[in-house]
DNA sequence: TGCGTACTTGCGTCATAATGCAAGTATACG
DNA sequence: CGTATACTTGCATTATGACGCAAGTACGCA
């Protein structure tokens, strides 16, 4: 297999072998957890509130059932998204702010670096996209 | 109802009624279209071989039928994540760069601005957040 | 210790979506 | 015009996930 390292890849399937920091950034579980309506609903109501909010308050923010709400705080924390601190009976919700800018940020970067050429074609172009249109 | 502006809202169900630049950049069908795995594998890539790729190209990247990543990039494309150039019979799909990582700066910026407290109590604090821990 | 509150978990139901196969459409080429 | 290529669409199957209800757990309080 002639294995190309920081040089443009041929085509998508040669590309599908090379590491990028986009294999790490662009997490499907991420997304996955951001991709319901109601989860986003949640999210948003406790990204403005500012402040953490227990399950209880996060379910007056929409007609589902109390145990859903759970059950989406709780994957948005796994996911990352929030953090979760037990106190008592009480869980209180907080947004990671910082972290999901600092993620999203890094993943623009991995991507607009892709848009980039960083190859100056060596000599024939073997393997790196020589045929690129 | 006390409907507050550009003040920190008490609780998540008060939250819930606060227009943000979040609730516009929050979308879940491009979180939705970024949800899945295969979609994830064959944008990446499309996006690391850092040119327009064809149907058949892409789909040598992974296992699935063809029909399912004709499906898949249609998906994307839909998503606003790809962009669709029909040539003839072949049809070029190509990563939208700029357009994605501008999308998630964005998002980056208002999830952040959330976290920021731009209200200074006015004076009882009805409404704003009073009993904030 | 008994009860209420705050949340979680089990389970059944329903909806959405991912996949493969087969058939269809559209375009190029001889 | 017929055929091959490149992709799309219809359809059935299967898997995943969202939801509500009911029961369970954990903690605080009297």
């Amino acid at each position: 297999m002639t294995q190309v390292r920081n040089r443009r890849p041929a085509s998508p399937k040669q590309a599908a072998a090379c590491r990028r920091p986009i294999d790490d950034l662009l997490d499907p579980e991420l997304f996955k957890a951001l991709g319901d309506p109601t989860r986003i609903l949640l999210l948003a109501c406790l990204a403005k509130c500012g402040r953490p909010g227990t399950v209880s308050e996060v379910a007056e923010c929409c007609a589902v059932d109390l145990s859903v709400v759970s059950r989406h705080l709780a994957l948005l924390a796994d996911a990352g998204v929030l953090h979760a601190r037990k106190e008592g009976r009480t869980v209180w919700y907080r947004v990671r702010y910082e972290e999901i800018g600092q993620r999203l940020r890094a993943l623009a970067d991995a991507i607009e670096a892709c848009a980039q050429t960083p190859v100056r074609r060596s000599a024939g172009g073997t393997g790196c996209c020589p045929k690129t249109r």
